[in-house]
DNA sequence: GCAAAGGTAGACTAGTTTGTCTACTCTCTC
DNA sequence: GAGAGAGTAGACAAACTAGTCTACCTTTGC
């Protein structure tokens, strides 16, 4: 069953639109990457930001698919939970291919917030505060601005483990997590 | 007394990586905002790194300036100052320059972690952080991990506020600063 | 068995971007 | 008043990058 000239295109997109971010990933290369004429390449992107919106897209679904399903996997109870959250990142932070959050990244290289690529970015984090939400409260805390504090939390934790390649930071950020859901 | 034409282009370079990153800036333009010739341009800056660097530099400086003087011409008494960081960052945050820290977009932008840009921008930030553990100190706080703890709620505010465009998050900030102070 | 859909190799165009170079001017200081 | 130091205008070279195009091949469904 081989992959099909599209799914290899967005396949190594993905990969290097993350690893190197978006201005610095030229079209060919990922042409060459994907192994596929250059033809085909624009027969399926008119554009490079054809393919750079399709690249993100996957990348929301695949990363909030992650958290989602590791952070209810460890099957905690309550704020444990919650908590997990910070214990997942971990182990995301410990992969040598972690190089922070992908949309983050294009929050920080797109200067234009208008554009779609920095819409996206909004959305996913929107995306995973209401999931923070959701779990916070499946486990009963009833105080709404919580979930904002803890994306805070989170997005500090991303952004420091990536600066100084500290993967610690998400324990830094439990703890803090825990102060104020007084576990 | 006229600024020098190297004053006038590391002012343009200021302004210009701030406002667009160090990509989206062509030299072309900072010559022609700096009104210097291009001659002129690559004397003093025989690449395009040189002037990056420079201009980072003087961001570091300036900024690690106006976050002391901003923070203890608040003039708060011990953990007080502490939480007058956020009241500081939430006037940043509400200039319509405003586009993140410098630093964390550097890092975002440029993924090699060994390039001297990113070094600088680990610099900044241990410096910011000394700071914070300085205040913490003065505070009579002796937990000095709580530094660290700040250094995220710091840039996950930071962050935020870029990503959303929305000021407040300096007070959900200082709300978890204020948690884990025991204020 | 054939038409349509999807894929290929890679030369080529047009525009951009960094950096070089020539030839010249202005303004101090000794 | 002459030479040094700083600056100017902008043409030019070289490299890079997004996107186009020609001519051809391969698989698959009917």
């Amino acid at each position: 069953m081989k992959a099909s000239a599209r799914e290899k295109i967005i396949e190594s997109a993905y990969r290097l639109f993350y690893k190197q971010g978006l201005r610095a990933t030229q079209v060919d290369q990922v042409i060459q990457e994907s192994e596929v004429a250059k033809r085909t390449f624009y027969k399926h992107f008119p554009s490079k930001q054809d393919v750079v919106m399709d690249a993100l897209q996957e990348r929301h679904q695949r990363w909030m698919q992650w958290f989602t399903d590791r952070v209810e996997a460890l099957n905690a109870p309550g704020k444990e939970r919650v908590l997990g959250i910070f214990d997942a990142l971990r182990e995301w932070f410990d992969d040598p291919e972690f190089r922070g959050c992908a949309f983050l990244n294009v929050t920080a290289e797109i200067y234009d917030a208008q554009e779609p690529e920095r819409e996206l970015a909004r959305r996913h984090k929107q995306d995973m505060d209401e999931k923070v939400a959701q779990w916070l409260k499946e486990a009963g805390v009833e105080d709404e601005s919580l979930a904002r504090q803890i994306g805070v939390l989170i997005d500090g934790a991303i952004i420091r483990a990536q600066c100084f390649g500290d993967a610690d930071y998400a324990q830094t950020a439990r703890a803090l997590c825990a102060a104020i859901l007084r576990v």
